[in-house]
RNA sequence: GGAGAGGUGGCUGAGUGGUUGAAAGCGGCGGUCUCGAAAACCGUUGUAGGGGCAACUCUACCGGGGGUUCGAAUCCCCCCCUCUCCGCCA
């Protein structure tokens, strides 16, 4: 969310912000109910004074037995239009509040202007994709010929995106999560495992609602949603908090499987383990001050890549241009894995600095050492890594001709010492 | 699920419907004292939004939302959360 404030005095630089976005909001028609706004609020405060002011001399009077209802009829009357005031108030806050609420983020100056994900743009590649002299196999061929993920009883008991892994695939997928912990609290980040259905306060602070419920799983009988991400359950944890200036930057690290209804994804990635409606992640959090936000991000998303490093797996980083970044972000950087089955890069890892957004909506603030007055802390995160599509890119990159798959030496340790699926 | 108790400032904890933004204590900050520190003493110490160049001033906030009243931390209703006991359960 963006300071009510700051849209109402920056329309002309919104507007052109927003259009970058690709997004249409009817700032004039905001400016206006804000004019109106503050105009009504001024009233109805000068009356509350009034109030104030003559409740006290009732309350005078009444001790010295003296007569007051003149006073209080006249009271009863401005009581009675500060209250009209509030519900018109009330209705303006509504709108306004729901306008504000669906303007995204402000993208920062950095980042390359585009419509779509061809406007991206590549920083830097890392590692060769590996040459086979075989044709490399899709990761389901391989996953299913070693029985280790199943597809078609994932959608019997569930439906479909959904599956079952087996055997070395569930060793493997567990064995992830615990390479993936170990190494980001190795780095300063601190462990933390959350509720994984949070309430609509929590979804709305870092700005899955009011805009995207439909990609939400909500159950039925409580007002809980499944989270779609650490990001959320993690970042919310400071929710309404001010936290002192020597706490930061904070460094959370969580994994918890995620749920995605992926409304509007029907053809893409209907097979294999790329798109499900449930996926594990190891998330990466930080909460900074305005600052240093930038520097964390490039750091944050430095510690993902390196565990794919250690994995020795090939990727690149790409910078998201104005048109395909998230409705919260103001610079993602998406590190995309190579996956020879594909013969392409694909997401593994998207990485953003939301600045102020999500904090002001989640209000999470800090206060600087000697300083009256708060501000807003910028909160980040970024996958560390997406379980899944971990697991696939080591299907795929380790695939040898006979159909096994080699171990990444990092997690052998994590494997029992296994070296080799087979 | 049943029965009860309670949610007040960074913390502990008072609070009869009328200077209560809120006693007191602790903590924090500043000062006096000291070579320095502790102790003691004095002072200070919430957030947000309006107005003003400023000193300053107004408004709101005592879990959340409604209501009663000239006036609500205090009374009424709904919701949320915490604690205790019983039952059930991993």
């Amino acid at each position: 969310m963006l300071d009510a404030r700051f849209v109402r005095e920056n329309i002309a630089l919104l507007k052109s912000a927003l259009q970058k976005r690709a997004t249409d909001i009817n700032l004039e028609e905001f400016s206006s109910l804000e004019a109106e706004r503050l105009r009504l609020t001024r009233e109805t405060e000068d009356l509350r004074n009034k109030r104030n002011v003559a409740s006290e001399e009732i309350g005078r009077l009444k001790r010295e037995k003296k007569d007051a209802s003149d006073l209080m009829q006249q009271m009863k009357a401005v009581a009675d239009r500060i209250k009209e005031i509030d519900e018109e108030l009330n209705s303006i806050e509504e709108k306004t509040s729901a306008m504000l609420m669906v303007i995204p983020n402000i993208p920062h100056e950095s980042v390359p202007v585009g419509k779509d994900e061809d406007d991206n743009m590549e920083i830097r590649r890392w590692g060769e994709p590996g040459k086979f002299d075989f044709e490399p196999l899709n990761h389901w061929d391989i996953a299913e010929r070693l029985d280790i993920i199943d597809f078609e009883r994932g959608a019997k008991i569930a439906g479909a995106r959904f599956s079952v892994m087996k055997g070395a695939g569930a060793r493997l997928e567990r064995a992830l999560m615990n390479f993936m912990l170990d190494l980001n609290t190795s780095k300063g980040y601190k462990e933390i495992f959350p509720p994984i259905l949070v309430n609509k306060e929590s979804m709305t602070g870092t700005g899955q609602l009011p805009k995207f419920e439909a990609e939400l799983y909500k159950t039925s009988d409580l007002e809980l949603y499944l989270a779609p991400t650490a990001e959320v359950p993690v970042t919310n944890i400071h929710r309404g908090e001010i936290l002192d200036e020597e706490q930061l930057p904070v460094y959370y690290t969580a994994y918890t499987p995620c749920f995605r209804r992926e409304a509007g994804a029907y053809g893409k990635d209907v097979r294999g383990l790329i798109r499900q409606h449930q996926f594990n992640k190891v998330e990466l959090v930080k909460f900074t001050k305005p600052e240093d936000s930038y520097d964390e991000l490039e750091k944050l998303t430095n510690n993902a890549e390196d565990i794919l490093q250690k994995l020795n797996l090939p990727y690149r980083v790409i910078v998201l241009c104005t048109g395909d970044m998230g409705f919260s972000s103001a610079k993602t950087f998406d590190i995309e894995v190579w996956l020879p089955g594909q013969n392409r890069y694909r997401e593994i890892s998207s990485c953003s600095n939301f600045e102020s957004f999500q904090a002001r909506r989640a209000n999470i603030r800090f206060r600087r050492e000697g300083q009256k007055g708060t501000e807003f802390v910028h909160t980040l995160n970024g996958s560390g890594l997406a379980i899944g599509r971990t697991l696939v890119a080591i299907l795929e990159n380790y695939q040898q001709q006979d159909g096994s798959v080699l171990v990444p030496e990092a997690i052998r340790p994590y494997m029992g010492g296994m070296e080799v699926i087979a």
